[in-house]
RNA sequence: GCCGAAGUGGUGGAAUUGGCAGACGCGCCGGACUCAAAAUCCGGUGAUGGCGACAUCGUGCGGGUUCAAGUCCCGCCUUCGGCACCA
């Protein structure tokens, strides 16, 4: 069989008889299968691609088979920075290189041979798509859950312009090497805290990877505590954030944010100077640098005093750039006996260690001692426990107004505005007299306009295109300027599952009637990476538009499974500085592109991925060639009429067993293993035609070769068409049934099971099916090796574990 | 630094969750077919010792629990991911 020629031949077959194209008056037996969509990245499709989308395909087939009206869409994330950088650097327009790019990898996941539905094709940069990601923005801005606020972004002081985190390499701008600071912006936010809790919550009934759960749980940051308020001796006062309410009477000192708004007001003339220093240094310095662990802390006195509201002791004020503006409430309460930061920082700085909890079962609590235990040095709180402790104390300051019972989360609010050109335009309009004010839907979409100098030198390159700037209030109808920034591409990505159902709705974003039955998405696939920032945005908007009116469900993805990574040949990310990119292509246009996603699917466990090896290709090919060579043989030789009942009924087990595991291991995502049962069928039948000769019965054979190519159609689509075909079966395989199990033949009337003596092998035993533990026992005691093996010692015990093995205790 | 996952023959990887370690492949060795080679078909293949039946060892390292440990517990080592002092 020429694989290749029979990819063209189907191929074309498929697309003329629309068979992917999805019936929508099947919707109640709808199965969504949904990959992550690509980013139009390179020209081509790498390994990776593959490795995400021709597994899932089977698998979708897989379903399509038993019978579900599959949905499995495809479309570009194509929107974003490196098409920018790509322009910069070569001066080809974002659009034009993108739409290339989008058009060559369509070609590549077309030759594919997956059972995409092409009609619900979606490019997130076009406007068709973009005009209902500026709707949705301004859905969110109605409900308060878009906002404006300053915030800092990294800034090159040389290129005046702002960079991603990813541009910044050691605190330099990777363009032109100059120093990094921080900045702050006006700058746009979704409001993803208020949903904090909905979306911790939301996690425990997900059918997702725990790690992956467990993720995006620590990512939310719960923690539960309390909030005390510092009255400082200038009349203001600080509230600081502590999960240990119980240690406040160690306080020793505290500690502000450099940035906090209270400092400058705080700082005393003496240490005015060296604070200024401090925040100075601290602009320079990266987040990430700030959070190291490996750095000394360090910190500034402000000159200033407060008074620990729980003993009314004065307490120095300080700055330390291990406290951050943005968690909690920028402050935190130094307590140097039981906090490690604290200890360290009480040390460098010489502040007093007061000992407030000691372990209350006496064992060891040097300092710091961190845990949980009983309170002494802590007043009327003395003797009690830690947990008692907590909740007194917050109780207590609460009841005079000096603090509350909080609850923190580590999740911030998402910052989805750039200063780039290649993204969504955000639909507000500045007017000098109204303010902010949204774009009316009915003149969306904003559109990005196409002749726009992008070339970074501080400003928003969309400043740069007056035509663009320019417009009139939509309130008042004067002279107003447009919104200069563009959407992170995570928006465009948070809800295109929404709109692939609908894909060419012009009048909304999306019919709600028709993608409350259409979602949510049954199995979505696709890397590990996205655990946090992806999809977590994707469930919040999924919420966000549910309390707007438009869903009537909570989640988006029901179902989550996360491939590995394919590895270039010497175990590293393939990348080209490496070198060790490899390129499907060389192998598909020699092999097929069956062979190729059958290899990709037996080579390597699906969730692990590992290192490329090319071996095993070759012995795909032999396969497969060996299946072909079985079924033109059975269906040659299909009215030949001996039969042989006992090596039938051995078969018929193997046929079922087979059909058994092979949809476990598929529903699974295990098809390494669902392919080597595969094999193991061959090879049965090649063992039943070997030994049954003068005895074929042609017509099982035939059925049994029949289920073959049906259970092998999800693998190799292509080949199996063409092998349904020579079987002299109407188009298509896709279009009949996955074989099912038949429970009857899995019955045995015997078995084989392993004999251990004093836990060490010595023989295998046959037993009928339903012997119980003692015959089972009395048939291996009774076997020669057995015998032998306990010879005059006495069986002290006896363990037999049906279907397994017999133990023998002797001694 | 913390969290998570992993570590199994020459090699990719299996192992119903505590029950015959190495399924299924690749590679290698041998046989059949062939003038020959390729292809194909068949058989063998963890290590050590032994002519042999067999014995001993063996899932990163060291301990432990158990009739039984790749799997569970304790302590390490290495690799890969993720997170960044979370008050």
């Amino acid at each position: 069989m020429d694989f290749i020629e029979v990819e063209r031949k189907w191929q074309k077959k498929w697309s003329d008889t629309r068979l992917y194209s999805f019936d929508k008056s099947k919707v109640d037996h709808k199965k969504y299968v949904l990959e992550m969509f690509s980013y139009p990245s390179g020209a081509k499709l790498h390994a990776g691609h593959w490795y995400n989308y021709g597994p899932s395909d089977s698998y979708a087939r897989f379903l399509r088979m038993q019978g579900y009206e599959v949905f499995q869409p495809m479309g570009f994330d194509a929107f974003g920075l490196p098409a920018e950088n790509y322009a910069v650097k070569t001066g080809v327009h974002p659009q034009d290189s993108t739409l290339k790019n989008i058009d060559t990898m369509e070609k590549q996941l077309r030759a594919m041979g997956a059972s995409f539905d092409w009609d619900y094709e979606i490019k997130t940069c076009m406007p068709d798509y973009y005009r209902w990601t500026q709707w949705i923005f301004l859905q969110l801005y109605r409900k308060g859950l878009a906002y404006r606020k300053q915030a800092p972004v990294n800034w090159c002081t040389s290129c005046n312009t702002v960079l991603a985190n990813e541009q910044v390499v050691d605190g330099c701008c990777e363009r032109c090497g100059a120093t990094v600071v921080r900045k702050n912006l006006t700058q746009w936010f979704f409001k993803i805290t208020d949903y904090a809790e909905e979306l911790l919550q939301g996690l425990d009934k997900l059918d997702w990877p725990e790690k992956t759960k467990a993720m995006q749980r620590h990512w939310i940051g719960k923690s539960t505590g309390g909030e005390i308020r510092f009255a400082c001796e200038n009349g203001e006062s600080f509230s600081v954030f502590t999960t240990r309410a119980d240690t406040a009477y160690g306080v020793s000192y505290v500690v502000l944010a450099p940035e906090h708004p209270l400092v400058g007001r705080l700082v005393t003339d003496d240490c005015r100077a060296a604070v200024q220093a401090y925040q100075t240094e601290c602009a320079k310095t990266s987040e990430i640098e700030r959070l190291s662990t490996t750095r000394e802390k360090t910190g500034v006195f402000t000159g200033a005093y407060c008074i620990n509201p729980v003993n009314g002791k004065r307490v120095p004020i300080w700055i330390g750039d291990y406290v951050l503006a943005s968690y909690g409430t920028g402050a935190v309460m130094g307590v140097p006996a039981h906090d490690e930061r604290d200890y360290d920082f009480a040390l460098r700085y010489d502040l007093p260690i007061t000992r407030v909890v000691r372990a209350a079962d006496g064992s060891n609590d040097a300092l710091p001692y961190t845990q949980y235990g009983v309170l002494v040095n802590s007043g009327a709180c003395d003797g009690m426990t830690s947990e008692q402790a907590k909740t007194a104390i917050v109780q207590t300051l609460a009841e005079r107004g000096d603090g509350k019972a909080t609850t923190n989360y580590r999740l911030r609010d998402w910052l989805i505005s750039r200063q780039r050109y290649w993204g969504c335009p955000i639909p507000i309009v500045h007017c000098d007299h109204c303010g902010e004010v949204p774009v009316p839907e009915d003149q969306l979409p904003v559109q990005l306009p196409y002749d726009v100098d992008f070339t970074p030198d501080g400003k928003s390159p969309l400043l740069k295109s007056e035509a663009f700037m320019q417009t009139t209030c939509p309130k008042c109808g004067r002279p107003a300027r447009r919104d200069p920034d563009t959407l992170d591409t995570f928006v465009c990505s948070s809800w295109y599952y929404l709109r692939y159902p609908d894909a060419h709705n012009d009048k909304q974003a999306f019919d709600p009637q028709w993608i409350n039955r259409m979602l949510p998405v049954d199995k979505y696939i696709g890397g590990a990476e996205h655990a946090c920032m992806h999809l977590l945005y994707a469930r919040f908007f999924t919420k966000a538009l549910r309390d707007l009116g438009y869903l009537d469900f909570d989640e988006p993805f029901l179902s989550l499974v996360h491939q590995g990574t394919i590895l270039g040949p010497d175990g590293f990310k393939m990348s080209k500085s490496r070198g060790n990119v490899i390129s499907p292509d060389d192998y598909i246009s020699k092999h097929g592109s069956d062979a190729f996603r059958m290899y990709l699917m037996f080579g390597f466990s699906y969730i692990e991925g590992g290192p490329w090896n090319t071996g095993a290709l070759d012995s795909i090919v032999k396969f497969l060639e060996r299946v072909e060579r079985f079924v033109v043989r059975a269906v040659k030789d299909k009215d030949k009429s001996g039969s042989y009942e006992a090596a039938e009924k051995e078969l018929d087990y193997v046929r079922h067993s087979t059909i058994k595991r092979v949809t476990e291991d598929v529903q699974a995502f295990s098809f390494n293993t669902a392919i080597a049962r595969l094999m193991e069928y061959v090879n049965a039948l090649y063992q039943y035609d070997r030994d049954r000769a003068d005895a074929y019965n042609g017509k099982f054979v035939y059925e049994c070769t029949d289920d073959l190519i049906l259970l092998l159609a999800p693998f190799v689509p292509h080949i199996a068409e063409e092998l349904n075909e020579i079987a002299g079966n109407p188009y298509s395989v896709f279009q009949r049934r996955y074989p099912t199990c038949d429970e009857t033949k899995l019955v045995k009337d015997s078995y084989e099971l392993a004999v251990q003596v004093n836990s060490r092998m010595k023989a295998k035993i046959v037993v009928p099916a339903q012997a119980d533990q003692a015959q089972i026992a009395q048939i291996a005691l009774a076997h020669p090796a057995i015998v032998q093996a306990i010879g005059a010692q006495t069986v002290r015990k006896t363990i037999v574990i049906p279907k397994r093995l017999v133990n023998l205790v002797v001694g």
